[in-house]
RNA sequence: GCGGACGUGGUGGAAUCGGUAGACACACAGGACUUAAAAUCCUGAGAGGGUAACCUCGUGCGGGUUCAAGUCCCGCCGUCCGCACCA
């Protein structure tokens, strides 16, 4: 025996270049005669280095991509680089370094870090979305969505830090005050570029339904966040003796019709024309509405701030009852983005609208009765009741139901009129909004447009691309380094000739990942995407990513497909056809959960990496102390790894002390891959402890059978039969476990064969093991190691290679079970009295009814716990359960 | 604030369709091997009661549906994710 310790790093190594060496993992160019499986995980911004959470997501992907090229699947698995964004810009005005620079340098590193875990990549594709080899192709994209009416401008506000002079993201606004100048931030209005998402919104919603393998959660998510609402936009008559000049009406829009008759006041929002009329001499009410600028733009301030309201002293007639009429109010929870940027409130029916009321001792008339509350008593306390019913309150609508009532007044108000024209009409409105791409920075894909004094808005010809971003540009001061170039922006128009200036805004990142996925069917292309190659690769068959992109990674590239598609790009279809290609980028989607670490802080509240701590525990409670100073360290909440909280583990230092294989092996361990697994160093133990043991089992079983490796024997012992069982049930179990993503329990099912090969095992030493037991020893070894190939597959390869196989494990096709080894002829139910399990009954598998109820009725236990009752009914539900009720 | 999810032993979790709750692992305890330790191997264990056979309770909390509920429904509590310029 051997029984020497496997050296992950030398071997890890070693197998990395025989892969490579081999080129197995390049996928080919198109069409081969095999299926096709395109598997993705999300691709990764180069922020620095890789760790060990970051390497599950990965991990997940390349198990599947693994196994799925096992069972004699085309797999294509490429790897990118999300390599635009803020960071690096930030970097280069901190450290004074060029963004390019730094963002190479980072893939430098990760994409070793990435080699370094095995992952079977074809390498061949690799690009980063900062390559203007890249960026050029989506400016081409850009140009044909412009001819398509699909990118346009128009005025948005942004986050506006007025020490900086600059723009700020929602991330960078903190407390309401710029990041770095600590100034209050306001809202500033900017025309900027936007892609026309909405024209998609039905489309997206409607398509959700098709998307069977994405996650329920993910694509209810996506359906509220379009918003698909029925209501109808009905105009008030302002009162000309409050109104401002000019101002005659307001129109709402409204979901809720029925509830009209519950009205109390109007409210719109601070930017809303009104608003702004009436502000012009109200100098307290223009400093509210300035006020409520200063929430800057980010929807969770504004939402989560206190309700504030100012009445403007305007007044407006109810449409039903002209003689009624409802003040109006500026306040801060209504949004001039979502419908007229105006409401009318009903606070009976509404929480929001309920609590401003209360605020502004507002009337509160509830019109909708709960079907289960008592008419004489039902009153609206500080809770508002927004479901169906009754009408009350409400006239002609008394007694009717919320849909009839609905009806009824829209019908109504369809017929009124108010100077004219209709009062109310039927509207579809949608939550969603125009993606608004311009970003006032440097680290982003140029948008291609130039601006004339003369000829206006003019795109840069398809010839003149790419425009490339200037290598020279300065990081020293806030703004944006491509405004304040001293030549990049010179351009003549292409239209006149006359000088003209480029367009300064970048693209969002998210659309440089909203079509990476179709660059990789061929990513050296001189168009961005070959119909040939996108026809044969898309849709991605398995995306695997954090359940953070549930929406707008999500939801962008699923409108960016349809509409570069719709310009000619997508995967051979014909948008005047009948065939528009394929509509759907990703046909199913997998979100993996987070990999989380306790966290570190000094006493003067700095984070701490857990390099830096040591941990004593005393058995009951555990202390942590900082290594250098000795001094005391709190142990903070458990979170998800990232480099802000310092509670990282790097992925070069884990794989130094422990092998890749035992990290893929950690992070597919325990959790479901849907849920956070939490990072600890006993678990990380547990996994190392788990790779060594294989390998000692393989070695001392390729020992031990080396000599007698003869053919199949004729007969099996008892022990060598159950081990062939356990072996091809957990081939069976293995290969469905992978193929629905449930790798924890696929790594369950390894440990349960592996315990069972080791106890046979034992036996077989000690000479009890009875016929064919080292023949089933050596199958069992044999499948367990190809099926923890696709897991951890290093040690699978040593393994194949020690069990004296001379071809790369990789290439081997996935092992099929014996059908006759998984289905037994007897099995084992629970038998229950009144629900509670009373014993068990072993019984042939195809047995009757009746005869499983006899079975049962005759167990000891059962006979028991009847005691001397007879059964009211019994119930058996075959292969499962039975269960008398008495 | 709005939208979405999750909650099972000391710990991570399993239970694929409403059908034996706690597979598997970690931690722990006892034993074997060893001069000793490490490593390895074996055994034990949800809680409570009982010499034992066995009984009772038990999947965040409170109700409900069902022969049967971790699983379905209603309400509550807690944690997490997203909210449009972080990626």
């Amino acid at each position: 025996m051997s029984n020497e310790r496997y050296n992950a790093a030398e071997r890890e190594k070693h197998w990395q270049t025989k892969w490579e060496d081999a080129d197995i993992f390049r996928a080919t160019e198109t069409e081969d005669g095999r299926e096709k499986c395109y598997v993705l995980e999300m691709f990764p911004y180069p922020s620095g280095r890789i760790h060990v959470g970051h390497s599950r997501n990965y991990t997940m992907g390349d198990v599947f991509a693994r196994y799925k090229r096992a069972k004699g699947f085309n797999v294509l698995h490429p790897m990118g680089w999300d390599a635009f964004g803020m960071p690096a810009e930030n970097a280069a005005m901190e450290r004074k370094v060029h963004p390019g620079k730094w963002t190479h340098e980072n893939i430098a590193v990760m994409r070793e870090q990435l080699k370094a875990m095995g992952l079977s990549i074809d390498w061949s594709r690799e690009f980063a979305t900062c390559d203007v080899e890249y960026y050029q192709h989506q400016q081409k994209l850009f140009l044909d969505l412009a001819e398509a009416g699909l990118a346009y401008r128009k005025s948005s506000k942004v986050n506006w830090d007025p020490v900086d002079n600059t723009v700020l993201a929602n991330e960078q606004v903190i407390d309401g005050r710029g990041w770095r100048s600590g100034a209050l931030v306001e809202q500033r209005e900017l025309t900027q570029w936007f892609f026309n998402i909405t024209k998609y919104s039905d489309e997206l919603l409607d398509d959700l339904a098709t998307l069977e393998k994405w996650p329920d959660k993910v694509r209810l998510m996506q359906a509220n966040w379009i918003g698909r609402s029925e209501g109808l936009s009905i105009r008030w008559a302002l009162d000309a003796k409050t109104a401002p000049a000019g101002h005659s009406e307001l129109e709402v829009y409204t979901t809720r019709p029925d509830t009209l008759f519950g009205a109390s006041f109007m409210a719109v929002a601070a930017d809303h024309p009104l608003a702004i009329a009436a502000a012009e001499n109200n100098a307290e009410l223009a400093a509210f509405c300035e006020e409520c600028r200063r929430l800057g733009t980010s929807a969770t301030d504004l939402e989560t701030a206190e309700k504030q309201g100012f009445d403007t002293g305007i007044r407006a007639a109810h449409p039903l009852d002209p003689n009624w009429l409802l003040p109006v109010y500026v306040a801060n929870f209504v949004l001039m983005d979502y419908g007229t940027g105006a409401i009318f409130a009903c606070p009976s029916g509404d929480q929001r609208d309920l609590d401003f009321a209360r605020k502004y001792s507002l009337p509160v008339v509830p019109v909708i009765l709960p079907s289960d509350a008592d008419p004489a008593r039902f009153e609206i306390d500080d809770e508002a009741y927004a479901g169906d019913g009754t009408m009350i309150n409400s006239k002609f609508l008394d007694g009717l139901d919320t849909k009839t009532a609905f009806e009824k007044v829209t019908d109504k108000l369809e017929a009124a009129k108010l100077d004219g024209k209709p009062v109310g009409k039927r509207q579809t409105n949608y939550r969603l909004r125009d993606w608004g791409i311009s970003r006032q920075r440097y680290w982003g894909c140029p948008i291609p447009m130039i601006h004339c004094a003369d000829c206006g808005v003019v795109p840069v010809p398809a010839k003149d691309l790419p425009v490339k971003l200037p290598d020279d540009a300065t990081f020293d001061k806030p703004g944006n380094p491509l405004d304040r170039h001293p030549t990049w922006k010179d351009v003549d128009c292409p239209k006149c000739g006359k000088a003209a200036r480029r367009e300064t805004d970048t693209m969002d990142t998210f659309v440089d990942s909203s079509w990476y996925y179709a660059r990789f069917a061929a990513p050296s292309e001189t168009t961005p995407v070959d119909p040939i190659a996108a026809k044969y690769w898309l849709p991605v068959d398995q995306y695997i990513g954090g359940i953070e992109h549930a929406i707008l990674h999500l939801l962008y590239s699923r409108f960016f497909f349809r509409a570069i598609s719709d310009c000619g790009h997508g995967t051979g279809g014909d948008p005047n056809s009948g065939n528009r290609g394929a509509r759907e980028p990703f046909d199913a989607l997998f979100t993996q959960g987070m990999v989380t670490h306790e966290t570190y802080k000094s006493a003067k509240g700095q984070w701490l990496p857990p390099t830096e701590v040591k941990l004593e525990s005393d058995g009951k409670s555990r202390k942590a102390i900082h290594i250098e100073t000795g001094a005391p360290v709190s142990i903070g909440g458990i979170e998800k790894m990232s480099k802000s909280k310092k509670n990282v583990v790097d992925l070069d230092d884990f794989i130094s002390a422990y092998g890749a294989d035992t990290a893929r092996w950690f992070v597919l361990s325990d959790s479901p891959p849907e849920r956070d697994v939490l990072y600890t160093d006993v678990g990380v133990d547990g996994a190392h402890r788990f790779v060594q043991r294989v390998w000692r089992q393989v070695d001392e079983i390729a020992v031990l059978t080396e000599k007698n490796s003869t053919g199949q024997p004729g007969s099996f012992g008892d022990l060598a039969l159950s081990l062939r069982k356990a072996t091809h049930k957990c081939l069976d179990g293995v290969g469905s476990s992978i193929e629905g993503l449930r790798f924890n329990v696929a790594v369950a099912q390894l440990y349960e064969l592996t315990n069972t090969i080791g106890s046979t095992l034992q036996k077989s030493k000690d000479g009890k093991a009875g016929d064919g037991a080292d023949w089933a020893l050596r199958e069992a070894v044999t499948l367990l190691v190809q099926m923890m190939a696709p897991m951890i597959p290093h040690l699978a390869e040593e393994c194949w290679a020690r069990l004296g196989n001379n071809t790369l494990l990789a290439n081997q096709p996935w092992p099929e079970a014996e059908r006759a080894l998984i289905v037994d002829d007897q099995i084992t139910i629970a038998v229950q009295v009144n629900g509670k399990r009373r014993g068990e009954v072993t019984i042939a598998r195809d047995a009757d009814k009746d005869a499983v109820e006899a079975a049962a009725l005759a167990l000891e236990p059962i006979v028991r716990a009847l005691d001397g009752k007879s059964a009211r009914k019994v119930i058996v539900v075959p292969q499962r359960i039975v269960n008398i009720v008495v």
